[in-house]
DNA sequence: ACTTCCCGCCAGCAA
DNA sequence: TTGCTGGCGGGAAGT
């Protein structure tokens, strides 16, 4: 009775939460979600246990901050803080069933988005101050939005898994993982389902297939969707502003083609697991719910879809009764499935205008042309690079050039057989001999504004020697750049290991997916054939996979070896799910050997990191690509980069790489002979991680890989995103010892995902020598470089002399000299580039130019120090080994230390986010 | 005030 | 029965 009488007491007073349970909530709050060891955990009371917003409870009273849990009769003393607390308290005290659920509760808290210096918080004192902090700490609606952890979830396994592996999901292991209830994951998982990038294979266990056969489950789902006639459906709704009632489905519906469509759904692609009566189960709706609204973009013709619409088609299919209710529910219920689709970067948030007013949209942004046959989707092998370099002794450009978003077929990568065949037999071919002896390779297709532009370079001219504007805001006006659900707070988090490995083959190729309005940036990759050194450049066809703001990602080819059996062409956007204008493509074929070791990086935790929100005006600020010529194989061992963001007025500090840099950017201007462009739209991270890689020589049977390692600039480097590529040649010597090698390698500043709509492209290596003085560099590479359209963000790419080592540890501590050979004399060219793509634009104001240091070592880096590295921790990902759960219970503030980018000194922030 | 969508109850099902 | 699944909708965060 006591506590009857406290609890209506404190109803009234509910705005004045105590600050005792303020920390414990807080402490709930986060745990809510999470996993805990129930033999670890003191029980707790329901009150304790109740979610807690504690954003709105500014007053506490610190005299009531128990560092420790306190026991049930303790706590029944204190007032509950809200009435909703309080009711369940008092429901708890006579419902013993209420006190073990709520004690269940506290099985969970929320992980995600929560750093380690957030739990480590609370567990340590609670005074004013802890509260404060915690205050600040605390997960915020959107950190626990599904959209961000559907990417979290993402970035666990790889776009484009070798066909010979099979990854399977555990459910549980997923969500403890990721600190969420299963509950959780299964709205991701079913929405992935429904797009074939997982499948059941038993209870708790999926399978994991990625994004391989999207573009079939994609064209199938457009198919039904023609078939089910919905464009018109939803251009009746859209003209009658949607009467529930106004439409009826009874005829289509007599015609059997709602029967057979749901039938259809989700069959038309074999899993490669063994589904284990996965579809009989009746309550399907949600995957069939997301199938169906997958196939309202695919068959409209604006690519956007309302919400209401679809909630209104799904209703009248669902035959539910068209009730506001139901209609509430069907909104909710397609939130949910559009914010895996967004992190898919399948769709984007729009809003449609209307007499009415602002309506809640998605746009397509994925692909959306499927008319390439699945034939055309093959992997580039790793035979047509070492093809091309006989025929075209020396450096072999291939250019990667997207068809036209127009006519569709995204990315689609051409054997070598076939780039053979068209090269020496169709003089109209999309492969380009280009005038350094390479070929120009379409691959996807370009944002419209850029289209014209490298159609040019597409018609033979050197494409080096274009000059690529930056997207203008012009593009997509109605289309505001994306925005992910992210916060600047977790930007400082977690992916900042992520790290993937992608590809493989010695052609390495980047590709961008273009999104329907040819948003999609286009990859121009360089090659570099150098037979002698076996040290490939980029080539076409691999897998660039851009991970939103996540991270890092790593490719790397194995030059002799073909294209992985089974792994028929990945195309696709890659996730940049911040962005939704932002669609990277990535195609991979991978051999046998490269795929363990992906495996093995798969299994490595990754962390996402996300993006901060990006305005449409980010598109005005250009891409920068900056290529640097590779350096002679003697000087090239290693490859590391330097980041820098550059804002407008913020001076570059240059720290190590002020030669080669510049020169860099006065090789873009001229030669063609590596430059490569490609652009990217929109890719919201602007976090810029610095990567730095080694890689070993292979041996003769694994005469180069190539890996590449996008690393993707912390939130602190406004977007620099840097792409290494290790790829290291046998006989490359090393700098002289001691020396930081000079810039040896060739590197290319990409825009950042998100401000760039310009990707980046990257320089192959160069045949001659070149000058080994630091800030000198040989004229060979090509560059494109719109300057004045630098986006305020850039990426690094570095060729691949030198491995990329992901491993941020391994390169801090395992390989000191590693590390002093990452440093390159970068700066010049980044401050260059830095006062280029300042733009003026406000969202970068607050950004300060951000450089990045790396860590030198003295010592001289050899070869065979590089190698070994490399060898044990190229695919490891930086705090990932070992058990999920472990890592993510050991995850500390330290963790982050060990990563590249802890390691890099950022002199400013960027405060304006 | 409206939009979003987190959260978790609880029923259906399979093992 | 137990535990996996996921439909569903209350209600709070965010705009």
């Amino acid at each position: 009775m006591e506590v009857n009488c406290l609890t209506l007491k404190d109803l009234i007073n509910t705005r004045q939460p105590r600050l005792d349970f303020a920390v414990e909530d807080g402490e709930n709050a986060q745990k809510e979600n999470i996993f805990v060891d129930r033999s670890r955990m003191t029980p707790k009371t329901p009150i304790k246990n109740e979610p807690i917003d504690l954003s709105k409870q500014k007053i506490f009273t610190p005299e009531r901050n128990p560092i420790t849990p306190v026991k049930l009769v303790d706590r029944q003393q204190v007032e509950p803080w809200t009435p909703t607390a309080n009711l369940k308290m008092l429901i708890s005290a006579a419902s013993p069933d209420i006190r073990d659920r709520e004690k269940k509760k506290e099985l969970f808290r929320p992980i995600e988005n929560k750093d380690d210096v957030f739990t480590d918080s609370l567990q340590l004192d609670v005074g004013d101050s802890a509260v404060d902090e915690f205050e600040k700490q605390r997960p915020s609606r959107k950190q626990k939005s599904l959209g961000l952890l559907c990417q979290k979830f993402l970035a666990r396994y790889p776009s484009y898994p070798l066909s010979t592996e099979k990854t399977t999901i555990s459910l549980d292991e997923v969500a403890v993982s990721l600190g969420v209830e299963r509950r959780r994951i299964y709205d991701i998982v079913n929405v992935l389902e429904s797009l074939h990038l997982v499948s059941r294979v038993a209870k708790n266990q999926y399978g994991w297939h990625g994004r391989h056969s999207l573009p079939k489950t994609l064209r199938n789902l457009q198919r039904l969707g023609e078939e089910q006639k919905y464009e018109e459906q939803m251009a009746y709704l859209q003209q009658k502003e949607l009467d529930l009632m106004d439409y009826k489905f009874e005829e289509r519906k007599k015609d059997g083609y709602l029967e057979s469509q749901d039938q259809q759904l989700l069959e038309f692609s074999e899993s490669d697991y063994p589904s284990s009566s996965a579809n009989s189960r009746k309550d399907k709706s949600l995957r069939i719910m997301s199938q169906k609204f997958v196939m309202l973009f695919l068959v409209s013709k604006t690519k956007i879809v309302t919400l209401d619409v679809a909630a209104k088609i799904l209703i009248e299919e669902s035959q539910d009764t068209p009730d506001h209710s139901k209609f509430k529910t069907k909104v909710r219920r397609l939130y949910d499935i559009a914010n895996v689709l967004t992190s898919l970067a399948l769709i984007k948030k729009v809003h449609v205008t209307e007499e009415r007013g602002r309506k809640p949209a998605f746009k397509w942004i994925g692909p959306v042309d499927f008319s390439s046959s699945d034939e055309e989707l093959v992997d580039v092998s790793a035979s047509v690079l070492p093809e091309l370099k006989r025929e075209t002794y020396g450096q072999i450009q291939v250019c990667a050039k997207q068809k036209l978003a127009r006519h569709g077929s995204f990315n689609t990568v051409q054997s070598s057989e076939r780039i053979q065949r068209k090269v020496n037999s169709e003089p109209n071919s999309p492969y380009k001999e280009q005038g350094s002896g390479g070929y120009s390779l379409e691959i996807g297709s370009l944002a419209a504004v850029y289209r014209q532009k490298i159609e040019d370079s597409s018609q033979g001219k050197p494409l080096a020697n274009k000059k690529v504007m930056p997207p203008s805001s012009s593009l997509d006006p109605a289309a505001p750049f994306p925005v992910l659900p992210i916060d600047s707070d977790y930007c400082a988090n977690p992916l900042a290991n992520q790290v993937f490995s992608v590809a493989q083959t010695d052609l390495q190729a980047f590709s961008t997916h273009s999104g329907l309005n040819g948003q999609v940036g286009s990859l121009l990759t360089t090659a570099t054939s150098d037979v002698e050194n076996l040290r490939p450049a980029l080539l076409a066809s691999q897998p660039l996979v851009y991970v939103p703001s996540t991270s890092l990602f790593m490719l790397y080819g194995n030059l002799q070896e073909g294209p992985s059996p089974g792994l028929g062409s990945g195309s696709g956007s890659e996730r940049d799910s911040r962005s939704s204008e932002v669609l990277t493509a990535t195609e991979s074929s991978s051999t046998p050997s490269v795929q363990k070791r992906l495996s093995e990086e798969r299994k490595s935790q990754e962390e996402e990191e996300p993006a901060t929100k990006r305005q449409s005006r980010d598109y005005e600020e250009g891409p920068l690509s900056l290529v640097m010529p590779k350096k002679s194989s003697d000087s090239t061992d290693i490859a590391s980069a330097e980041i820098l963001e550059s804002r407008g007025s913020a001076p570059l500090e240059d720290i190590h790489m002020n030669g080669h840099l510049s020169a860099a950017k006065e090789i873009l201007g001229t030669a063609a002979t590596n430059g490569f462009i490609s652009s990217e739209w929109g890719n919201p991270s602007r976090n810029t991680e610095i990567e730095k890689s080694s890689k070993e020589n292979e041996s003769a049977k694994e005469p180069s890989l190539l890996q590449y390692l996008y690393v993707q600039s912390p939130a602190g480097l406004n977007g620099l995103n840097v792409l290494l590529s290790g790829n290291q040649l046998t006989h490359a010597v090393g700098p002289s010892s001691g020396q930081l090698p000079s810039l040896g390698v060739p590197c290319m500043v990409l825009p950042s995902p998100t401000l760039g709509p310009f990707p980046v492209l990257y320089s192959p290596a160069v045949p001659g020598p070149l000058t080994s003085a630091p800030g000198s560099l040989p004229n060979t590479g090509p560059a494109n470089f719109g300057l004045p359209s630098l986006g305020s963000t850039a990426h690094f790419l570095i060729s691949p002399a030198s491995m990329v080592n992901s491993k941020s540890s391994t390169l801090t501590s395992a390989d000191p000299q590693l590390q002093g050979q990452c440093s390159l004399n970068l700066s010049p060219v980044i401050s260059r580039s830095h006062h280029i793509i300042q733009p003026e634009s406000p969202i970068f104001g607050g950004h300060q130019a951000s450089v990045v240091k790396l860590q030198q070592s003295p010592a001289p880096v050899t070869p065979k120090s590089i190698r070994r590295s490399h060898r044990e921790t190229f695919f490891k990902t930086p705090g990932n080994l070992g058990d999920p759960v472990l890592r993510r219970r050991e995850r500390n503030p330290s963790r982050n230390t060990s990563s590249a980018q802890r390691r890099l000194e950022i002199p400013s922030s960027s405060g304006a986010d």
